[in-house]
RNA sequence: GCGCCCGUAGCUCAGAAGGAUAGAGCGACGGUUUCCUAAACCGCAGGCCAGGGGUUCGAAUCCCUUCGGGCGCACCA
């Protein structure tokens, strides 16, 4: 697909190299080792559409100065061809490029004939890339760092197939190990309170000690009554946890789906012993002289992969970390599954495991940088101005299924998009429920039902979207008009930013701008009731501002509403 | 103590790879509707980019340092 701002770019580039060969033969610069040319966005129009520092940059290999420079070049390029209708020098040096309206007509044809499918571009070249968030333990609901989480992973791997990568959403599901013990014990104390009384058995202070627990047993005994009592504890855990277990999964499943998440895989930390897989892990580095003993435990050696301590995977009573396992998880998905590209999104609490996994990556012969850990900072709600960390219906922390019901979905996915992953995010619910021109989203949702309610009366008048060919699109001349076809071809440039930062708090930003610019063309520009020529070419901007509206929101997994 | 993240307008935040006069939104104030959705638009105000040193043609951005906030530093996950 056609991304026509890398294309002027390019076109530049070539002009400039070209000049510089060109100045070189006549004798006026010297020959010049060039590596890359940038070519950047002023911020002020007087300053053009483009602009190059290679005049600075050239100053000392030329010794000339960069203004000196910039003229020689000025007048040696060519522009035909291109977009370009002049370059100017101006300030310390900078070449200011300015092009031919054209390129704005140009960008409404590509939409038009790109449809659902403009924005999209091919830095990925189907590049296998997994994208595995959330992952929270299924020992209990989802909670708001879970909901941020989902939000920015699900986005991410969105934006990375847009980008052209070839996509897989994973949840990895912590059904082995410690935690599942600590539910076992937290669900067997809660099955024995429930049947002979709070005093019979001390609940684990370090057990989960949520309502979910005593819901789960509440249930258990409803179905199958007291037949666990007088089992052997063991088995008792286990018939537990089997009970248990599942519905937390399925409950897990449901609230992501409702939140718009739907996952390719749901992988089992548990199929990783099963399989043979992690025993193959573990022998694999003992083999490589990679683990040793230490106070009866086997420690990994991940300070010789620049991590800064040892790590122990298995315990002095033989049972692994989970550590142990993630090891033999990464290794699957790498060598076993072939991922190019691994992104997992942490919460920032976790940043201390980031250098001991890439050790890890790198221990079983993988270059840790196809490992791209997304660190991203905790959450505070916010209701009437205080933080709010119970919620007042359940009397419980605010989990995902909370959020959704107070919210709801569009308002929550924008909002944890809406800022960078990196800082710190105060989600007031107060204004995501708020249905006014404070709430960010709405402001956008209601730009595409205006657009969808313009469409709908001139189609009930007999006027239909033309075709970019029937349209004289040299009348779009107001700059209301070309700021929002600007801001329309930058769209694929925003994806692959967004790809390349993976950061797709971008796109709201985006989606946004591009809102708030064709507010500001409706307010100065009709299109019903003009001339006619002039109505179509305005029509089909307000339909090409429509599918950009459309298509980031589709990215986000956000409604576009036709009416509000 | 060591390490990671953060500090930009009253509030919440943008300023990818160093660029020309630092931007939005919200809030405040003042305007706009016989006309395609006013959930909108326009105008105005608001800043020593936490402080101090460096690096260079050029720094909010890179380096050092101080201060302030958050989070890590388990045979938990």
């Amino acid at each position: 697909m056609t991304n026509i701002i890398e294309n002027i770019r390019e076109q530049i580039r070539s002009i400039v190299r070209k000049a510089l060969t060109v100045a070189a033969e006549k004798g006026l610069l010297p020959e010049m080792a060039v590596n890359e040319i940038f070519i950047e966005t002023p911020k002020e129009k007087q300053h053009g559409d483009f602009s190059t520092n290679i005049a600075m940059l050239l100053a000392k290999q030329a010794k000339k100065a960069p203004v000196q420079i910039a003229s020689i070049l000025i007048d040696n390029m060519d522009f035909t061809d291109t977009y370009i209708q002049r370059a100017e020098c101006a300030g310390p040096g900078f070449i200011n490029f300015f092009l031919e309206t054209s390129w704005l007509y140009d960008t409404l044809k590509i939409i038009s004939r790109e449809g659902e499918d403009y924005g999209r571009i091919n830095i990925g070249q189907g590049k296998k890339v997994m994208v595995e968030f959330v992952s929270a333990n299924p020992t209990g609901p989802l909670h708001m760092g879970n909901a941020r989480g989902g939000a920015l992973g699900d986005c991410i791997a969105s934006v990375l197939q847009a980008a052209g990568y070839d996509v897989t959403r994973e949840y990895y599901v912590n059904d082995a190990g410690n935690q599942i013990e600590k539910f076992g014990i937290s669900l067997e104390a809660r099955y024995i309170q429930l049947l002979k009384g709070e005093d019979a058995i001390e609940f684990p202070e370090d057990g989960y000690h949520g309502e979910d627990i005593i819901d789960h047993m509440k249930d258990y005994i409803e179905q199958y009554g007291d037949k666990l009592l007088d089992a052997d504890p063991e088995t008792r855990r286990r018939e537990l946890v089997n009970f248990a277990l599942p519905r937390n999964i399925e409950r897990i499943k449901k609230g992501l789906e409702a939140y718009g998440i739907n996952y390719d895989v749901w992988f089992s930390e548990q199929s990783l012993y099963d399989s043979g897989e992690f025993e193959e892990t573990i022998n694999f580095l003992k083999e490589k002289g990679l683990l040793y003993e230490k106070d009866g435990a086997q420690w990994f050696r991940a300070t010789d992969f620049g991590a800064e301590k040892d790590v122990v995977i298995i315990r002095s009573n033989g049972l692994p970390t989970y550590f142990a396992s993630d090891i033999a998880y990464h290794r699957n998905k790498f060598v076993k599954r072939g991922f190019d590209w691994v992104i997992n999104l942490w919460g920032a609490d976790h940043h201390g495991h980031v250098a001991r996994m890439k050790a890890a990556v790198a221990a079983v012969g993988v270059d840790p940088a196809r490992l791209d850990i997304v660190l991203f900072q905790l959450v505070r709600l916010f209701k009437n101005g205080e933080i709010a960390r119970m919620s007042k219906r359940t009397g419980r922390a605010i989990s995902l299924d909370d959020l959704l019901e107070e919210v709801g979905r569009d308002a929550a996915r924008f909002f944890f998009n809406m800022k960078a992953a990196g800082s710190h995010l105060d989600f007031d619910l107060d204004l995501a429920a708020k249905q006014s021109n404070e709430n960010p989203v709405y402001y956008v949702q209601y730009a595409h039902a205006r657009i969808c309610s313009m469409l709908r009366l001139l189609e009930s008048e007999g006027i239909s979207v033309p075709s970019a060919e029937e349209v004289d699109l040299t009348l779009l001349t107001a700059s209301e008009e070309q700021e929002l076809i600007k801001k329309l071809a930058e769209y694929p440039e925003e994806i692959r930013i967004s790809a390349q930062t993976l950061e797709p708090s971008r796109l709201t930003r985006y989606v946004t701008d591009v809102a708030s610019l064709f507010h500001s063309f409706y307010t100065e520009c009709r299109v019903k009731g003009e001339e006619e020529k002039l109505m179509k070419a305005r029509l089909l901007l307000v339909s090409a501002t429509k599918t950009v509206i459309k298509n980031v929101l589709d990215i986000l997994s956000i409604n576009a509403p036709e009416r509000m």
